[in-house]
DNA sequence: GATACCATTTTGGGATACCAAACTGGTATC
DNA sequence: GATACCAGTTTGGTATCCCAAAATGGTATC
């Protein structure tokens, strides 16, 4: 693997990873030191990786995009869009199998199962669902936009009755997806989505003092 | 202004006014030459066009990406989906006063209007409209996916008359916006997508041996 | 004439050198 | 003590150099 998809993906991983907080300048020289990379993958990555929102421009220099609420909100909405579109083409065409692998997903995971499972697996539930979709567009929408969530899901203060509630509705999407029922699935998909973000701002809103104290750089809605 | 982004203005430029053809090999040291920068530059705005979809790897090279009528119908489907989201948020609470900006960018247009310039504003007019939501998510998404339509749009055979019907179809849909209200509203912006979309694709389909000709690739559906 | 093979050139990936602007820390001044 | 100012350092932007891999083109072989 090239040194810029390396650096790239290890950065990647930290930020996502909180290893580096929200809001943590970034120069391209420590991240030379860190990674044992000259500049030109580091700005490769840099670039990269400022696309996908993780990393942002402060002046002249490199920021770790810090968390913002209104920000996740408006991406609710935009997710809301995508993947309501993405669910409906997927229950106009979609094999019964493909939905079986999505279902095996979310069965691998229980009670021993740690957090940061739980947490990629109800990402991917929604990646891959939108993969069915068979629209690529729509699907990388999905995608990046779970990106940009995963470190606030992260944040969340999940009681394990919300887990389930979720995974409850993971499978009631899914069922209606087996059903080629669009109308029901769009529904379902959308009071999900809805809720979702719901729990997660108010949980990010009420902990914002916490997160702060973290070191974290959490932006007000 | 900056070298990188001078470079990635001008190349961008040249893709999109198809002064350098779809599927054209790119070498970073002929942009180099080109606009008397150095590779890294290069590099970062290629880097970011990559992005853009305006162009892709080829191997290890670079290509500009060729028109993919099979990507075309996918967007269209992407597009519906960001715009009727965007435009509900828009009736929601748009002022009357915003509307009357995009109307004016439509009534700008009139017999002695260069093609060029038709072409733009029909695609700002869907751009200004989403970012009327203040969804800079939704907003971002017709944005690029406008760019990404642009080049094929400017090779579609458009008579006067479906000029004009897109242009009604366009005031229709802002007399809508501008009642508030939102079925309307999505309705007719999700007619106008198709419509345009099957336009868009069938002069495309029968002209391709004709676009082949001039050197461009077209990647059929 | 087609093809396999090799020398040469080109090219993208990476590393490094240089610069101007921004930042830092300390000092002199009021 | 606050502030204006200045030297030194850091940093991103850019140019350039090196290298291995890939493309190229010519040639020998069948």
């Amino acid at each position: 693997m090239s040194q810029m998809q390396n650096v790239e993906r290890q950065l990647r991983e930290m930020i996502l990873g909180l290893e580096i907080g929200p809001g943590e300048k970034l120069t391209e020289r420590w991240i030379e030191g860190r990674f044992g990379a000259s500049r030109t993958p580091v700005r490769a990555a840099l670039l990269r990786l400022e696309t996908e929102g993780l990393v942002g421009r402060d002046g002249r220099g490199w920021t770790v995009s810090p968390i913002n609420l209104a920000e996740l909100e408006q991406i609710a909405v935009y997710r809301e869009a995508v993947e309501v579109a993405a669910v409906r083409l997927t229950c106009m065409h979609a094999e019964s199998s493909a939905i079986d692998v999505i279902e095996a997903m979310l069965d691998s995971c229980d009670d021993n199962t740690p957090r940061e499972e739980w947490h990629r697996v109800g990402m991917d539930f929604h990646i891959e669902l939108a993969r069915l979709s068979g629209n690529e567009f729509l699907f990388r929408a999905v995608r990046d936009a779970m990106t940009r969530l995963s470190r606030a899901r992260w944040l969340e203060v999940r009681d394990e009755a919300a887990l389930g509630r979720a995974w409850a509705e993971h499978r009631a999407i899914l069922a209606a997806a087996r059903l080629g029922d669009a109308d029901q699935a769009a529904r379902l998909l959308s009071a999900h989505i809805v809720g979702s973000r719901d729990r997660l701002v108010t949980s990010l809103a009420n902990d914002r003092r916490g997160l702060r104290a973290r070191g974290f750089a959490v932006v007000a809605a």
